[in-house]
DNA sequence: TTCCTCAATCGAAGCGCTTCGACAAGCTTC
DNA sequence: GAAGCTTGTCGAAGCGCTTCGATTGAGGAA
């Protein structure tokens, strides 16, 4: 099946089907009518030979190259499974609308991006983990690759942005949190250094919690090290003896809060609650497991995928697109 | 810097530096002897107009994409952050290559692997996982795609392969078990699910083990859910009270037996210890940390790719790779 | 019947690059 | 000082595809 050595040519499928090279083009790409009878023949000859057009030579012919980049974050800090559903999540996505997903590391920064963009290797660009300040987005616009951000830079104007609602998965906490019967509750956010980047995210989601539990909710931050999250969580029993819920936006602090939880007498899903904002891995591998809103990777890849391929049709996409967290009760 | 809008072409840094295009090309890719005078007038040519070759021109040209794919495993069981860590790590390495990485998932298949082969979209290919009974390794073969495979299929005959010693694993954890003192131990392996379906991998872990240990030693598969855990490591324990040293090669697992060592009064670090073969993160995320061999993805990675650069370039590699475990002490 | 339209197809012109052969100079070498 | 090498450069021929007229024949309108 393999054909005959290297390289089955459009030619060699017009000449197998009995007609011209364009015609064959115009079968696959449907972009001119063609009688169904030749059409058969051609596609006929497709399957016969295992045809699959030369990518480099069709992109050069129609400045298209059926790629798209996804620019992923390498820096400490960042969950990596969280990251890795998203990449498969936005793989199969695409190979939906017939593209490859080239993957590119932030590293290469805005360097990479006008290399990508000069080159025509891509026809647009996922970036994820835009931060607030973010350089990369200054060359996107110059560029003006066709583009869609995970994250929301300081100024989105132009530009087509997705994230979860943060504020929402706070509110969802504190909800849950008050569903359970806590009084007096507090978010352990993330280490100081992620506020640092990316105040964004982080604030959105104290801004929910906050928003709907009102005074009797306090935030503080939380170190990744599991003594300084210890003693985090010790210092803040000691401030407030009546805590009942706590909702924890910290993924590596999770396991080592269960610990201080317990050491403390604290009895978590009878006379304590505890709602994690996390992957669920994170939720399921602690004892008891925990209830959770997750980063809904998958969706948000594709939602990102989708928006690109009709940006790249010329179609017009929202700006900014917030998916709403979803709660799992375990 | 943008220059004069859209497509700066290899004609239009030929005529800035006064000399033909195929000049150009020479200078940039070192394949015939040319002035330093002129290299230097081209090199600023390109320079000023930030050129950067077309890729698909190139593609089509010299019969050379610039890109490798990587086809990643998106099967339950896998564990994430170590895909991610090998993804990272291969487009950091690609990248010293001037190489791009394409990524494709697991899900497409033989038919992926004949897709990218035919469409010359790729040079080479990096398969991950890969599985004793692996059908994508027929097609590889078939296809004659230049590739380098992480793990060993049955039948690996004129295949590069590159791995994790696995055997030299389990001897490492046995040897650090004996040096703690443990005389009898044991080594709680993965699910049953992924004993069937690599049998290679989780038996040279236990080959590894057993041979250095010998006859005090014992091996148990292990389930994934918590309560299964809990009730393996109890019967364990019932089942030789001697134990005092235990290696843990099952990811999800490994906060769960320290809980059930817990309840059973055992003191981890003291009177009884474990070592862990997986990721760091698994290692130090439980109290106590535990000392770790972890599968070093970025080395295999890194060794991946430099495997298949060679290839791509004629020369030529060992088929078979190993790579030595590093123990971690915490 | 003649003219016009429309559907179906063909042929040729590139897309931007690499590479091959040719060709001037400037050297040796006797 | 003619013959032969090198060295540095150019021009042209493709690589395999898409796409833009042009062309043909058939059907409908007049």
């Amino acid at each position: 099946m393999a054909g005959p050595g290297r390289g089955v040519t459009i030619a060699d499928v017009a000449a197998r089907a009995g007609v011209a090279a364009s015609t064959v083009s115009y079968v696959l790409s449907g972009k001119r009518s063609i009688s169904p009878e030749t059409a058969d023949r051609v596609m006929q000859a497709v399957a016969d030979l295992g045809y699959h057009p030369h990518a480099g030579a069709r992109s050069l012919a129609s400045r298209r190259a059926g790629v798209i980049a996804m620019m992923l974050p390498l820096r400490d800090g960042m969950h990596l499974p969280v990251l890795m559903q998203f990449a498969s999540g936005a793989v199969t996505e695409a190979r939906r609308h017939d593209q490859d997903v080239l993957l590119m590391t932030a590293d290469e920064g805005p360097a990479g991006l006008a290399r990508v963009a000069a080159s025509a290797i891509v026809d647009g660009l996922i970036l994820m983990d835009v931060e607030v300040r973010d350089p990369r987005v200054e060359t996107l616009r110059r560029l003006g690759l066709p583009s869609v951000l995970i994250g929301f830079p300081a100024d989105a104007e132009g530009l087509t942005c997705v994230d979860l609602d943060f504020t929402a998965a706070g509110s969802v906490c504190a909800d849950y949190l008050a569903e359970r019967g806590c009084g007096d509750i507090a978010l352990l956010g993330a280490s100081e250094a992620v506020y640092a980047r990316r105040t964004g995210f982080a604030e959105r989601v104290r801004e929910g919690f906050l928003g709907r539990s009102g005074a009797r909710a306090e935030v503080w931050p939380c170190p990744d090290e599991p003594v300084s999250v210890q003693r985090t969580v010790k210092e803040l029993l000691a401030a407030n003896p009546a805590l009942t819920g706590l909702a924890v936006h910290n993924e590596p602090a999770v396991g080592h809060v269960m610990h201080a939880l317990a050491d403390a007498g604290k009895r978590v899903g009878e006379d304590f609650h505890v709602v994690v904002i996390g992957p669920d891995e994170v939720a399921e591998r602690v004892h008891p497991q925990l209830p959770s809103v997750l980063v809904p990777a998958e969706t948000l890849a594709e939602t990102a995928v989708r928006h690109l391929m009709r940006k790249l049709d010329g179609l017009d996409v929202p700006d900014s697109t917030l998916v709403e967290p979803q709660l799992t009760v375990r």
